[in-house]
RNA sequence: GGUUCUGUGGCCGAGUGGCUAGGCAGAGGUCUGCAAAACCUCGUACACCGGUUCGAAUCCGGUCGGAACCUCCA
């Protein structure tokens, strides 16, 4: 384990509301599960969130040392759209909407999230498994709940036995939900409800003639249950046991809880030691959503083609910025947000350039060890991402003191921090400045140095109209020069 | 209606019993040919009403906002 400060990581466990100790099961492996985004529409902000939430958990469990195997699913086998439409699966409705084979539209959509998550720069997980990839084993794990006389077929349906299931096991611990007021709060169905209890729900439901996607199982025709994938694959691959399972706050119920009962029904284990939840994006102080026309999409952002937004921000400056909360508070986004996130980003960038340039001095006379400690105990703290941050900006305000000369470290404390940074800022939060790597750096150096000894030499001219022209005409094609000590740089804005 | 969470300075957002969060914006200063950048200084915030405590933004109760879930949803 190459944790340089040898702290602790601790985990807020949904599951007990406790911030726990990271233990794994088997050290130093680590065992993640995500539940990922459903192909059938363009990925949302707050799909984004989560999952750029828990790409940082993947990234800061792997700068630990772990041996991480994150698994990522996606549906694509759909969801009910609601139990009076008899099984209308939202991606086959989808599908006769655009006269598309149901796979067409999953497959557009993946491909779409895949590249959102790029830009993002979310690393893929480890697998990304498909829910219509695994019916058998949805189906094995079906077997194995009847066997166990915890679920009841219906007309070619099964459901899981909520009631029977409590006789041993807890159900709503996850969501503290307390069964009884569940009960209480059902409305009544309209039409007939195959189930015996309200609070049971569907392993496999029996396919109408005119639901498109559909397999053949022991009781028939039909597709598996909403909460069944999950189950079915974390269990593959990373047993009946793991160690972290993460998604977002609205998960929690009934998904999560269903996906407990479901592993615990199978195999009699607890399947999870940490659940992680991660909180919701709300835009302008309101819940997006599509029927108000609250919503705001990935590609809207970086393009500017929005309503909400005075100009476009790019992936690297959203991911800042959903990073400077912390991911289990909720978080708005608003234009002046962006706005202050895409300077502090900026600066951030800017210094870690600037590091990457500073000579050694003889001895260090900032404490350096201290300030890269502070980073590690707010990562360890549940991830605090925003305080590592402000621990961040504390060590840039050292790097451009350093810069004018009013500080220093000696060769073996710089050379540490310009990895520790260089791995902080990257590798961990994933935070990279994509305006700059775009670009055929080594020729825009070159041509900007031209500009830049042209001013200079019209300023020792005292010509100062050209050098000031020089100036503000760059600026204009958003190139910002610095007048430092040591000359004259650039900066892209 | 029920469950869970939340309300912090101009904005965003950490903190959760006594001690500077941080970013952005704003004011003053240093530097500069002038600027910009950078650095230094400056804000005495914690929805409201009670209570516990030597001491509360932080704990407890109530009131009023906001969010999620209870129905597919990250």
């Amino acid at each position: 384990m190459k944790n340089p400060k040898s702290q602790q990581l601790t985990i807020y466990n949904t599951l007990t509301g406790q911030k726990e100790r990271f233990e794994p099961l088997n050290p130093p492996y680590v065992g993640m599960y995500v539940c990922g985004p459903t192909v059938y529409n363009d990925v949302h902000l707050g799909n984004c969130r989560t999952f750029i939430s828990f790409d940082v958990v993947f990234r800061y469990l792997q700068h630990l040392g772990y041996k991480v195997r994150y698994v990522r699913n996606i549906t694509d086998a759909g969801h009910l759209e609601n139990d009076a439409d008899e099984g209308e699966d939202k991606i086959a409705k989808k599908a006769r909407l655009e006269q598309l084979e149901p796979m067409e539209v999953v497959q557009r959509y993946t491909v779409g999230f895949h590249r959102i998550m790029e830009r993002f720069n979310v690393l893929p997980p480890s697998i990304e498994p498909t829910a219509t990839g695994h019916i058998v084993e949805q189906i094995q794990l079906i077997r194995k709940i009847l066997d166990k006389g915890l679920a009841y077929e219906v007309n070619g349906s099964i459901y899981f036995d909520v009631k029977k299931y409590m006789e041993s096991e807890p159900y709503g611990e996850l969501s503290g939900r307390n069964v009884d007021e569940l009960i209480a709060g059902t409305r009544e169905l309209e039409g007939q409800s195959e189930k015996r209890s309200p609070l049971d729900f569907a392993l496999w439901k029996k396919a109408s003639p005119t639901h498109i996607m559909r397999w053949e199982s022991p009781w028939g025709e039909g597709f598996p249950g909403w909460h069944l994938e999950c189950s079915a694959m974390s269990t593959k691959y990373l047993g009946e046991q793991f160690d972290i399972h993460g998604g977002g706050m609205d998960l929690k119920f009934p998904h999560h809880e269903c996906e407990i009962a479901q592993c615990k029904a199978a195999n009699n284990k607890k399947p999870v030691r940490y659940w992680m939840h991660a909180n919701m994006l709300t835009l302008n102080g309101k819940r997006m959503s599509k029927s108000t026309g609250n919503t705001l999409l990935p590609q809207e952002i970086f393009s500017g083609q929005n309503a909400f937004l005075s100009k476009p921000y790019s992936s690297a400056v959203v991911r800042f910025f959903i990073l400077q909360a912390h991911y289990r508070s909720p978080l708005d986004i608003s234009d002046e947000a962006l706005q202050a996130s895409e300077k502090g980003f900026r600066r951030l960038m800017e210094a870690k350039e600037t590091l990457s340039h500073l000579k050694a001095g003889t001895v260090s006379d900032w404490d350096v060890q201290s300030a890269m400690a502070r980073v590690y105990e707010a990562m360890n703290d549940d991830f605090n991402t925003p305080v590592a941050i402000a621990e961040l900006f504390e060590i840039v305000r050292y790097i451009n003191l350093m810069k004018a000369g009013e500080q220093h470290l000696c060769e073996k404390d710089l050379t540490e921090l310009k990895d520790f940074f260089h791995r902080m800022v990257e590798d961990v939060l994933g935070l990279k400045d994509e305006q700059r790597s775009m670009l055929d750096t080594a020729r825009l150096d070159a041509v900007i140095q031209v500009l830049i000894d042209m001013r200079q030499k019209a300023r020792q001219d005292r010509n100062y109209a050209l050098a000031d022209q020089i100036r503000d005409q760059l600026l204009k094609a958003g190139i910002q020069l610095k007048d430092t000590k040591e000359g004259t740089t650039y900066t892209l804005l």
